[in-house]
DNA sequence: TTTTGTTTGACTTTCTTTGACTTTGACTTT
DNA sequence: AAAGTCAAAGTCAAAGAAAGTCAAACAAAA
């Protein structure tokens, strides 16, 4: 099938760019035979965060796609936390999780407070009642994505 | 990439001269070999004083474009990052500001992939788009407020 | 048969490159 | 001094280059 065809392909490249890879989507799209879009397909169904993989791209001429292989070992800890977080959290029970990740050493002091900060009411007043523990769920699993990076 | 290489010599250009620098735009459109309104768009697009520069320029005989890296003090630029986010930010803005606190080392890398993914389109997907950017400025600015409390 | 995953292509958005035209300022000439 | 000349930089819009989005058509699996 194509798109598992194109997903070893990146998975080959991955492994020659020790875990880095940098690619136009055009010019494969060229290569393979097969229409852009599908790249972005092949990378929206396979190569996900939840996977282990981050995804960066610039637009415009001489842009690019960028994806970053993590290799597991804190992320265990991190998806753990990440599949434990239901659609809706409460700002103290979000500041449970923080201070569980701070305690685990995956958050500093700084990202703490920074993330407390961004998921408290305050910064959600803008924001109707009613989904503001929808909203802050959303934001506090981008959060924990986002630490898988590094 | 044209402007990035060209982005990349005034850099450079920029740390010869301690943070200040003087170029002529055509003289350095013809070294590069590029048309001189390249050399405009790329001080546009990437030496903005979002970013942190200052730029002043004379026209006719002998004119030139000045470009200045303004350093300030931590909790002044705070301040100013601060005033200077409206009451609403786009995504691209919001990151951008992110890059800036970064570069000026009021953020470590772990907070600015936490603070880009707390306020990236994707932790507002249950907002309605009209007021995404109401409440993602909110959020930077509970963030940034955060910061000055240490 | 319903659902889930693939493939495709049309359309959009973002960023870059270029060139024609405008404005400004220093210098020269009247 | 006023006017003219010319060498800059500024502006802007069109064209180009890439990636993103989305929905329709199709295929495979449940």
């Amino acid at each position: 099938m194509l798109a598992d065809m194109i997903a070893q392909m990146i998975e080959e490249m991955l492994n020659e760019g020790n875990g880095t890879l940098e690619l136009q989507r055009n010019e494969m799209a060229n290569r393979i035979g097969c229409v852009p879009s599908q790249i972005s397909y092949v990378i929206a169904s396979r190569f996900t965060p939840e996977r282990g993989y981050i995804i960066e791209s610039r637009r415009g001429g001489g842009g690019c796609i960028r994806i970053v292989r993590k290799q597991m070992g804190k992320s265990e800890y991190l998806m753990h936390f990440f599949c434990a977080i239901g659609t809706e959290i409460s700002e103290s029970e979000a500041n449970a999780y923080l201070c569980n990740l701070t305690d685990m050493g995956l958050l500093s002091e700084q990202s703490f407070r920074l993330a407390r900060a961004a998921l408290s009411n305050a910064a959600f007043s803008s924001v109707h009642p009613s989904v503001r523990n929808t909203v802050r769920a959303d934001g506090l699993k981008q959060m924990i994505l986002s630490l898988m990076a590094v």
